[in-house]
Formats: structure tokens, sequence, C-alpha cells
DNA sequence: CACAAACTTGAACGATCACTCAAAAAAGGA
DNA sequence: TCCTTTTTTGAGTGATCGTTCAAGTTTGTG
């Protein structure tokens, strides 16, 4: 038939998450990208249509990775608040693999906060994916009560968005230049709140 | 002598706040400068130096504007907690009064995540913003430790770093389209964690 | 080996970037 | 009114922006 592609696209999406994480959505050129994924401009826009098309894609890779770190930490947990007070602890040591991430902030914060108006589908698509993921928090409070793990006045919803507003936070200030002792004081404060929420 | 200046200094420094909390610092040319602070590049260039000499000028700008709204609330208050309880929901509607905001998030925050190693100036600058923030935080804590407010056993440096975190997190998570109400919710779940660490 | 189909390359596009500077305009003092 | 001093203006700088596309390269098939 014809020629096959030489590059795969998995690997182009997961560089270019590092370079988008590391770099916001403006900052971040088509030479930058160019060379870090190691494409040249023509298969670049064969493939991902635009620089905001491939952001796009992105993102959602990014998201997919975040939702699989979340399960992983809830599997290997005694107890769904356990796990979740794991997943807060998890943000403070981000130095300890080997796989650095390129910055400590989520990059769907990042992009919320850096891109404007003019690019309304970027923010609608970020604005879809946190209340997804606030959503999957909620769920996993609604699988704590029904353990009885929660007191049974707690409003799962509400103490979701709790949840992931700690979590926005405590990754924003981890940008800050900052001893890590203070960012897993900051951690474990966080995690100890949860325990105004269990049950006895 | 000679030709007086047709600008105010201050007035065009606000016109830069809120043009650069609005579109952040990349996303901001000298065209759209141009047109909010009514300034030509020759006039904008004599006065600030640079498009990061403006934008530094602006971050300090904003900074001591906000310090005001700290002390202005704080004056207000029967005690140091309440203030700092009614800090923590002043973020929660900012729609009250005419002077509209540009964003939810803080400008200083926006500028953490967004700004990259290239521009390291503007990134210890921010750092050094909020470190004094933190100080001030802390500074109020110890205050209200000495009233008798607090429990003798808090760590106020690091309920400060806490207090900081909620903000940073509240304001990013309003960003987000959601209800206001939600937002209200959140600023007061926040508010309530302060009796944990109250005298009594 | 030749052909056709798909992919890669890199030069080039117009637009816009941050920034410069010579010329025009405006103000106060004489 | 004229002169000096300062500010304002806006065209122009080279560089870089995101994007396009024709030409070249590589593959599988007959």
């Amino acid at each position: 038939m014809a020629r096959t592609a030489s590059f795969n696209r998995q690997i182009a999406l997961d560089s270019a998450v590092e370079l988008f994480w590391s770099r916001g959505y403006y900052a971040t050129s088509m030479k930058h990208i160019e060379n870090a994924l190691d494409m040249r401009p023509g298969s670049l826009y064969a493939t991902f249509g635009s620089k905001s098309g491939l952001f796009s894609e992105a993102l959602d890779a990014y998201a997919a990775r975040a939702g699989e770190d979340f399960d992983r930490i809830a599997e290997g947990s005694p107890s769904v608040i356990d796990g979740l007070k794991r997943y807060l602890r998890s943000f403070a040591q981000p130095c300890s693999d080997a796989a650095q991430a390129p910055a400590q902030a989520c990059m769907l914060i990042k992009t919320l906060l850096e891109v404007n108006a003019e690019d309304a589908a970027l923010r609608s698509q970020v604005d879809v994916i946190l209340a997804t993921i606030e959503h999957k928090l909620c769920e996993a409070l609604e699988q704590a009560k029904a353990a009885g793990e929660l007191r049974g006045d707690v409003e799962c919803a509400r103490l979701a968005r709790l949840l992931q507003t700690q979590i926005i936070g405590l990754r924003a200030f981890a940008e800050r230049n900052v001893p890590s002792e203070q960012i897993a004081a900051l951690a474990d404060d966080m995690a100890s709140m949860l325990d105004a929420y269990q049950a006895n």
C-alpha cells in the first residue's frame, strides 16, 4: 500500500503533555512542539489539526493519566477515606519517583487560570474534565458513606468540592519555592480535616 | 520649562493590573497594553522600560491593593479570627460591588502558574510577595493567639500556610463555571475549619 | 523493479511579536 | 512670540508566531 507513520501517537501525546504542562499553552510555540515531539509541521497538522487540537488531546491524555493515578491509590488502600488521605499526601512527595512531573500544579488548573475567553473551547473542555473528577470524588465519598466511614449527615457533593479545592490549593501552593516538609505538613493538615467528617 | 506628561502613573498601573490580571502575562500583547493604558510605545517604554517591567510594577500594585483589602476587613471585625473568616468569605461574592474583578483567581497565583523559568525575575517576585502575605497572616494569627482566640498549641506559621492554601484553592476553584452558592458553601466550610483551632 | 499511496520535510506565507527612534506636538519661561 | 525641553506619535525594525503546501522520501503491492 503505502508508507507507514514513523511516530507513535501515544508517545507523541505524552511528550505534548509534558511540554504543555511545563510551559503552559501560550508560551509553547510550534518550534517547541516540533523539537519535543520530533515531528515536522506537515505531520503535526495532519495528525492533530492545529496547536489547540494537540493541546486538547494532551488535556484528555493528562486527565486519563490522573484518573489512573487516583484509581491505583484507591485500590491499594484499606478504606475509601484512607485512600483519599493517601491521595492528598501523594502530592507532597512528587520528587520521590524517577518520573519527575514537569510542574507541581495540576495541568488542568494551570490551563483554567491561563487560557482566556478567546479559546473558549479549551476552557469548557477543562471545565468538563474538572466536573468529571469532582463527580468521581463524590462517588468515592458516597461509597465511603455506605460503608459507614462517614457520618450520615455528610453532604458528599459538597465535601467532594471541598476536597477538590484542597487539592487545587495544595498543588498550586507547592509551586512556591518552599521546603518540602512544609508541603507535607499541609497535606497532613488537609488529611486531618477529613476526620471531622468521619463516623464515630 | 517643558511639556508635562499627560498620563497618570497610578491610573495607568491600575489599567495594567486589570489587563494582566484578566489576560495573563504571555497572552497580553503590547497592542493590548497600548489600548488599555491609552499610551503609545514611546511613552510606555520611557515610563516602564519593557513589558516585563510594566508587569512587575503591576504585580506590586496588585499586592498593595490586596493588602489594603485585607486590612480593611480586619479592622472592621470584632476579633482576629472573625476577620479571617470574613476574609475567606469575601472571595465568595465578588459580583456584589460594582467594581468587578477581572478574574476570580488571584493574579499572583495566575502568574505563579503561568510564568516559566525563562522569566525568573517575575517568578521570584511573586514568590517574595506570597511569602510576605503568608507572614502577614502568621502575624495576625500570633495576635489572635495572644488574645486567647486560638489554642496554645497552634503552630501559627503552619496554620498561616494552610490558610493561604485554602484561599488559593477557593479562588482557583471559583474560576470554574459553578453556581455561586457552591462557592459560598466552600468558603463556609473553610471558615468552619478554623473552629478546630479556636480556644475552648 | 516499477508504481501508487502515504508520510516527512523544510521553505515560505502573512500576521503579529516586543521594541526603537526620528519627527511632530505641546508646554513653560523669557 | 520665540526658544528650549520634554512628551507623544506612529511608522518601521528584525524576529517569531501558527500554518500551509509542494516536493522529496519511504513503504507495500503487483
